[in-house]
DNA sequence: TTGTAGGCGTTATCAG
DNA sequence: CTGATAACGCCTACAA
């Protein structure tokens, strides 16, 4: 009994001889163009074949199809990483604008280290991509630059880097969102855990944040501004540091809402009511910020979206077009962590201000 | 100026022409097996062979060795949402084992809707993967029976279903353990929010639990286990359920994280206080269960354990091998959410009870 | 409208 | 030990 009676999927070859009719012809009908079916064969025929693939479960042979053609089809994503809300949500709209355009595409993770972006962009290459989207651009690094230079198409999302086709929030535009809404709260004290010093999604976020502090006459001070990791841990340790200041903010921008619960910990465990002693804002309005017990305010960064637009800057940049840099818009999502005063059972996450 | 002008990556002829010996020597020295190598050529030309390889960044054509070798080294991936962090999580597990194995993995989301999983298995077939890992398995579905029987190497991670070869967490167990936990607390009315139905991971933790109390002599009746979505928001329906119950239950307990966070919000608008006025258990003991404000009581489940196990399991299945089904064991992190005495800033999560 | 032939890059087989 | 040759499945230029 042999166990390896998975049959060979059937070919061309197998259609043709069963339909009656040379390989070209049935390749025509089954792969070419509308047109090229049409001019291929009879309606009679061409119904004959399709209908021949069908019961014998035809699939044209990908590798054979791409050995051809020298193209793949395939699209390397590369993130910091995958369990990452942020970016699995990311790469969902990249998965999905892939499957519309019949490319096949799959993740790596880098952990935001290069060594690692090198690596597993090699292998991408060696799995022969046509292009890739890097989820996890680093600002200043010379990697982007190398694999431009190498012609190998690409487009970076939710981080921009150089002047590489991109496709992010406007973060910009968000960090001041924020400092608008804090501004109007009476909040003239604040301070920022700014991410890791090399995503420009952290750099911007705080830039248009305290631009517009520094606008409304109430520069923030360097001692207020604390890199951190993206993740909670990262914001309790930045929210520890930037609580020791005496006197100290009255609120808390994290650019990144897993920061953001990290600093709610840390003024929970000093006994500081968030909303209330210490305001506190997030960004990216990811799920959990609704539904965390003291609902938190942050920025709607449109990741779904900001995923599928890179796919589609990439589709355009492989059929020789020309992809220029995209911002989408973010909308402030205002909550109790911010603003007691907010309706948190029935509409959560139904306040929204925002251009 | 073309903008085409990537060059065409070397070819095993290229880099024989260059190293002054034939294709077939190439091949052998350079992706053949190192005993093949040897034999191939000496030590002398072989090595001039692998210098020109690495001169011209040769890397074998994927594409060629697939159609050659009848074999795609592709493994398809079917999750109900890479957003989900659990699912996330998963697979990272699945691809760190995929790549020391020389494999490459794609993941696709079926959002839990048979016809989704349908569609995208064809779709990975059509892509002729050597085989797939459903993380979205349906309990009593024929759709998986159906694959087995196309003899499609495959095997099923997180979810159980069938007799078909899986790596699942040992979730009755999971399940008692959160009952020894809160029978020993005291607490003798209890509510299960019980996850989806098609879900083994929700059943067996609710039966496990249910067992448990059963045995202990406080039968858990019907009404108090309610089905719900496995996010926040189906958490606090179910939740908001249970506790219009009168008397009303003492202790939660949530098949999983998200679902747990949705009940603690509900307990929030009520005026309850999570782990003195009504306790909380989770599962899976997701990063986040430790950073919340009032820190989760939750079952430690081996996630990238399973994932990389389960893709174990296929490369045995793909080397003609059998493939049990395996139980990894969960553990019990005792938190504040059922324990208020549990010391909460400095050891969280450090603080394990297991099995 | 239909058919033929060659080649994409690799590997396996067979002959020297 | 080395080298020629065929074939994997598909696509397409060219011929009939």
């Amino acid at each position: 009994m042999a166990r390896n009676d998975r049959q060979r999927p059937a070919t061309l070859r197998t259609i043709a001889q069963a339909a009656g009719v040379d390989v070209s012809t049935a390749s025509r009908v089954l792969n070419g163009s509308p047109e090229d079916a049409q001019r291929a064969a009879s309606h009679e025929t061409a119904e004959e074949i399709r209908r021949w693939a069908a019961r014998l479960d035809y699939r044209p042979n990908p590798h054979a199809t791409s050995l051809r053609t020298q193209r793949s089809n395939l699209v390397g994503v590369l993130v910091p990483r995958l369990s990452d809300l942020v970016l699995a949500t990311i790469y969902e709209g990249i998965e999905d604008a892939a499957a519309r355009h019949g490319l096949t595409t799959f993740v790596m993770n880098s952990h935001d280290r290069p060594e690692q972006q090198r690596a597993r962009t090699e292998l991408a290459l060696s799995r022969h991509v046509d292009g890739l989207v890097f989820g996890d651009a680093h600002t200043g690094a010379a990697f982007l630059d190398e694999i431009a230079e190498r012609r190998v198409p690409f487009v970076l999302v939710s981080r921009h880097a150089g002047r590489h086709p991109s496709v992010t929030c406007d973060d910009r535009l968000g960090g001041r969102l924020v400092a608008d809404h804090l501004l109007a709260l009476g909040h003239r004290r604040v301070g920022v855990i700014a991410g890791e010093p090399f995503a420009s999604t952290g750099a911007d976020r705080t830039a248009g944040f305290v631009d517009r502090y520094r606008e409304a006459g109430f520069p923030v001070p360097g001692s207020h501004v604390v890199h951190s990791g993206f993740d909670a841990a990262g914001g309790r340790a930045a929210a520890a540091r930037l609580l020791r200041h005496d006197p100290r903010p009255t609120a808390l921008f994290a650019v990144n809402d897993f920061a953001a619960i990290g600093a709610l910990g840390v003024l929970r465990d000093q006994g500081l009511r968030p909303g209330r002693d210490v305001a506190v804002a997030g960004y990216n309005d990811t799920p959990l910020a609704a539904e965390l017990p003291i609902p938190l305010t942050s920025v709607r960064s449109p990741m779904r979206e900001m995923g599928a637009r890179a796919l589609d800057l990439l589709v355009e940049l492989l059929a020789g077009g020309t992809a220029p840099a995209e911002r989408l818009p973010p909308s402030l999502v205002v909550r109790a962590s911010t603003d007691p005063a907010t309706p948190s059972e029935d509409d959560r996450g139904l306040l929204t201000a925002g251009h």
